[in-house]
DNA sequence: CGATGGATTGAAAGGGCTCAAAAAGGGTGG
DNA sequence: CCACCCTTTTTGAGCCCTTTCAATCCATCG
């Protein structure tokens, strides 16, 4: 289903490459993460919890993870989704004590990298990649705004509509979605913890969304017919001025 | 009705003792910006607008404001309440674009205080400084992740009840309240903004709160009556491990 | 071929919204 | 000090979106 599979490598290109354009001594940097060894995940499994002193920033290789907060028996709320490339911990997340609850959605692979902690306290050392870290953190500020929007002033159909734009754009600027067609690997119970919905109205949702041919699903993708339409139906904007 | 009004030194002190030790640079430091002409702005004027490049950060002296983000036609939600210490346009809002709109919500007084954006970049200068920086990021993150706990899995009841939790907290964190009673100075059209709720809902349900005894609203002011009753109902959880 | 987790469907109840209008404040100018 | 205007708060009633509770269907897997 998916064509060609990124490397991790390439991923962290595009990531980081977006921010500021790539010098060899990038290539260097991504190398030396990517050379490193991986821990690995089930899904669902937990990797920080909120109050806990954090350890280490680290690289998400694959797989998706999210962070949330949690309420009693089962109830929880996403509050980000984090991709391959992202940065787990790292400024905000971690100090002095974690913010949220991270866990993984799928199984999920990651590589520690505390370059990036000292990356980011001596931004003079490395101002290139210090000018990404701080962009890729305002970026992900950018995301937790998106998502007070979604769930405060919109219906379903538009937190579905609008999430999918985000997710179909941000994976899409690391070379994991085409024009029309993104993973989704997550179950309907997973996008309802996101959305701050019923898992039922989830479905009912996305069936709506299916019938009226903006989207269709098939194995853990979704294919989107009509980008501009859904993106005006979920009041989507991106980060960037361009697109 | 209020006290003794603590002054803005005061409130600096309060604000960044609580993340560091004060020593007698700070007070030096905090003495600069607070000797520096106000700017003001009148209730519902806009100070930033989303995806502008921004400024140079500036502190408020009085008055509360917010940053929001904006649909067609005076839709609008926002995403967090910034209140008197709190830092406009630190770190992440500003780089490199504006990632929402700030607006004051009552009159306000501010400062401007550029030191900040280098004690950021030059973390290593005046680490002290530059560690209480980091903490309130993790903070403010902090409180985006709760507004998002609350939009996503909260009923209006839970929501105000929160809401007066986390205002009340942080006031008291910096003078600005006493065990029992906090100033609001917002309509309850704003209110309803920060919730996510229309007026008319939140008129209701301010007035359930009043009926059962949990609090009472007195020219701009809210008294708590069972702080520990409205923290269970509204699910709240403070910042930091001990209270 | 059961077993299991996920997707789907139905029906009923509820919480919050909308629309519209009245009441209550709060300033301001005379 | 009063009259007047504008904003904010309050109230009523009906509607609709979303939830809850149960069951059923479906696919994958040992």
């Amino acid at each position: 289903m998916q064509e060609t599979i990124p490397s991790f490598e390439a991923i962290l290109s595009d990531r980081f490459g977006a921010y500021a354009p790539l010098e060899d001594g990038d290539k260097a940097f991504f190398g030396k993460i990517a050379g490193r060894p991986r821990d690995n995940y089930p899904a669902e499994s937990r990797l920080w919890t909120e109050g806990e002193l954090a350890r280490h920033p680290c690289v998400i290789v694959s797989g998706w993870a999210c962070s949330a907060r949690e309420l009693a028996q089962g109830v929880r709320q996403i509050s980000e989704i984090l991709l391959p490339g992202d940065v787990i911990g790292f400024g905000i997340e971690q100090r002095p004590r974690a913010v949220a609850t991270v866990s993984a959605l799928t199984a999920l692979r990651i590589v520690s990298a505390q370059e990036i902690a000292s990356v980011w306290r001596d931004r003079q050392l490395t101002p290139r990649m210090g000018v990404r870290l701080e962009a890729m953190l305002a970026e992900q500020n950018f995301w937790l705004h998106t998502q007070i929007m979604r769930l405060g002033r919109s219906s379903a159909y538009g937190r579905i509509a609008n999430l999918f734009c985000e997710l179909h754009w941000r994976l899409a600027g690391r070379g994991l979605a085409t024009e029309s067609d993104f993973p989704l690997p997550l179950t309907q119970e997973q996008v309802a913890d996101v959305v701050g919905l019923s898992v039922v109205h989830v479905n009912r949702t996305l069936q709506q969304l299916r019938r009226e041919g903006r989207i269709a699903q098939e194995k853990g993708r979704v294919r989107v017919f009509d980008l501009s339409g859904l993106r005006t139906a979920g009041a989507f904007t991106s980060p960037v001025a361009s697109d």
